[in-house]
Order: C-alpha cells, then structure tokens, then sequence
DNA sequence: GGACATCTCCCACGGATGGGGGATGCCAAG
DNA sequence: CTTGGCATCCCCCATCCGTGGGAGATGTCC
C-alpha cells in the first residue's frame, strides 16, 4: 500500500534504511534517489507516503529540497535523516516543514517506530479534519500558488486590499481566490481557512 | 531536565513504561498518576514535559482526561498509550490533541522514539515560531477563558453571533472578548488571531 | 475600603467580507 | 481543435466585522 522514498546519497545508508523499513508492516514499495533533485523530480511520479530525507548531501541539501518539496506539494511527509542528534539540525528540519527526524545509527525498531509515527500522524492530520458536512472532497485538494499566497496574507492579517497590492493585484481578484480556497478547505471564512492551513500544514 | 507524567490503571503498565522511559537520555523525572482525575490534579504541579496517558481507564477515560488537560493547558504535550492500534483510538486521540500513540506492548525501543519525537517536536514548535518582528508581546500575556473560548469557535469558523450561542452570551459580549484578545495577540483580524494561537501553540 | 481584573452588555458607525453572477485570456492536455 | 484549469477582472448586495466609548456586576488581593 506504502510506498516511501529514500532519497540519501549514501548507498550505504540507503542499504541500512531499505532494511529497517523492510520490518514496518504496510511499506510494500521503497524507491531511492540520491539527490534532492532527483528526489523532486520523483515525487510527483511516485507519490510516495513516506520521503527519509538525508540532511547533508551535494547539490541542494536536504533540508533545502525538503522546503522545495513541502512548498509545491505540501501534502508530503517528510522525516529528515541526520549524522549527530544536533539541536539545530532538528529545528531546520522542523522548520522546514518535515514531520521528525532520524538519527543515523539508529536502531531498526527506532527507524519503524518513527516510520509508523510519521505515517500515522500524516494520517490523523488529514483524516480529523473531515468531520464537515458538505466537503466534495475526500482527499486534500492541492491549493494553487496564487490561492497560497492568498492564503498566506489572511494568516498575516492582511485584508483583501492590502493583499491585492502585495500580489499587483485587484482586491476582485483576491477575493476570487479567497472565495475558491474557502470551498477546496472546506472553511467558512478567513479564520477558519487559516486554522485548516495550519492543520494541513500548508502554514508555519 | 525532563518530568514524564505517566497515567495509568495498571501499575504493571506503568512498570514498563517506567522501564522505558529509563532508556530515554534527558528523562530526569518520572510522575505517576493511576487515573485520568489524578493527572489533571497533578499536571499544574508537576508541569511535565510529557504526558502518557493510556486511553481505556476507570472513571474519566485517557481521551477525555487528555481534553480536559489540552483545554485547560493548550502547552501540554500528551501521548496516548493503547491497547491495540486501532485507527479510531488513533484519530480518537490525534483529535483530542494527543501528539502520538504508543502500543502497550511496544518494544524499549520504540517507546524511547516516540518519547524523544513527541518531544523533539514539541521543542521545535516552540522554539521555530520565533521569528515574528512587530510584536511588541515578548512574553505570552495569557488569555482568559472566555477569551480562549472565542479563539477557538474562531478557528472553527464560527460568527460572532454563532460563539454567542454556544457559549450563551450576547453578540456584543463576544465582540468584547474578541477586541481584548486581538490586542493581546497583537492580531488585526480573526484570522490573525487564529493564526497566532496556533504558533503560540493555543490552538491544534 | 480601594485597586484591579474579569465578565457582562449596550449603541452606533464605517468599512470589510463573502456569495452570487459573468467575462476574458492563456496554456497544456486530450 | 476543444476542453479544462488557472488567473485576471468586473458588478451587485446582504451581512458581518472591528472599533469607539460607556457602564454595571462580580470577584480577589492588600
């Protein structure tokens, strides 16, 4: 049913990873990449539930592809694989919108436990916030780049006005897209919009 | 460093909790608690880090203790621990608020992960939200009740007029309430106000 | 008793919001 | 080529929102 992708640069760890999700019940596909670019280019292909990002790699980095990722298809999960337990590398991670992290050596039943977590709480995320009524859709309908940014003011406390001249745009045609992602969220203003964003990740 | 506040009926659970937990480096403290009332009372005293609280007990169960607990103290951090993992204890508990789920008969192993990811991830949502300029609250100032009361039916998308009735107040009352808790939060409008709950960590 | 916070309600007002239409252009997919 | 999604803009209109100021009713704390 699952699918995950690894993407590390490491055949090593790949290897190592491979063989702690083989022991997480539900994973039946595991894709690798061994760039965040190649990661990027995959996911939209794969779609997988599951993407165990290494943080450092040549090219764009992990973190950097991690924020990539989230930012075109925030319905992704992400958990971010790192070297040493730092601090600062869980707050990046974080930061960026992953859902945890992993420590390198760590066991195989750690790997699963914080597989399974992350798989579970990117299910609850999207299936508690289902009980409204009269919501077309049953899957998360991915918001455009312009209804986001509309999305994003409202969180800011901008009215549509001042949206409007952030974008170079009329307030008309900011309150089409507002009016469009209250009916894809399933929200019955601005306020409400703003929590479902949170929830569903789309706002830090 | 770290208090755990464990909650449970069963002293043999909570031996192996306890057994658990011992594993997990930072873990300096360990609180029990035998009933959902008892972690309520405990919870402002001992203000831990972590909360595990199994889901089926006598009296108030774990979901309800853990509402009550999450209403009063939005900051709580709170793991459910059940019996088998049924998807509805799962989103029963992820709706209460509950940062994860841990299966009772979970490996050492996969308790310290999921221990140290609740935890990791608590740190980081309160740590990352930082970088907001034109605040001129460094410190939370608390909000009331009733204030907190509005927030929430915010969120939900509530009117005005509609958190009125819920909470059996006038319209204008609910206003005052609302223009109280934008200056608190530094908000201009409701989807502001929502927006920083959930940075603040007042609403999930 | 007096200071203080919280909660409650009132009135009035301008402006913002959200919903209903409709219209045009663009571009990629079929 | 036609369909569909996206973005852009326009109109109207009922309703809601946010803010101003005022005021009484509880408590608690010193």
């Amino acid at each position: 049913m699952a699918t995950v992708l690894v993407c590390d640069d490491s055949a090593l760890v790949r290897e190592t990873l491979h063989r702690a999700l083989s022991s997480v019940p539900g994973i039946t596909r595991v894709v690798d990449a061994s760039s965040g670019e190649e990661a990027l280019a995959r996911w939209p292909v794969e779609r997988p539930s599951l993407v165990l990002m290494d943080v450092r790699m040549p090219g764009i980095g992990g973190v950097e592809a991690a924020r990539r990722l989230l930012s075109r298809h925030p319905e992704a999960i992400v958990v971010m694989v790192t070297m040493a337990e730092d601090a600062d590398g869980v707050a990046r991670s974080v930061a960026g919108g992953a859902r945890g992290y992993l420590v390198k050596d760590a066991s195989r039943e750690e790997v699963a436990a914080t597989v399974v977590y992350a798989l579970s709480d990117g299910l609850a995320r999207r299936t508690v916030p289902a009980p409204r009524s009269n919501d077309a859709n049953v899957s998360a309908p991915p918001l455009t780049e312009r209804e986001m940014q509309v999305l994003t003011g409202m969180s800011r406390g901008r009215s549509n006005a001042e949206i409007g001249k952030e974008l170079y745009l009329s307030e008309d045609t900011v309150k089409t897209h507002a009016r469009r992602l209250f009916r894809k969220m399933g929200a019955a203003d601005r306020a409400q919009a703003v929590a479902v964003g949170f929830r569903w990740g789309l706002i830090r």
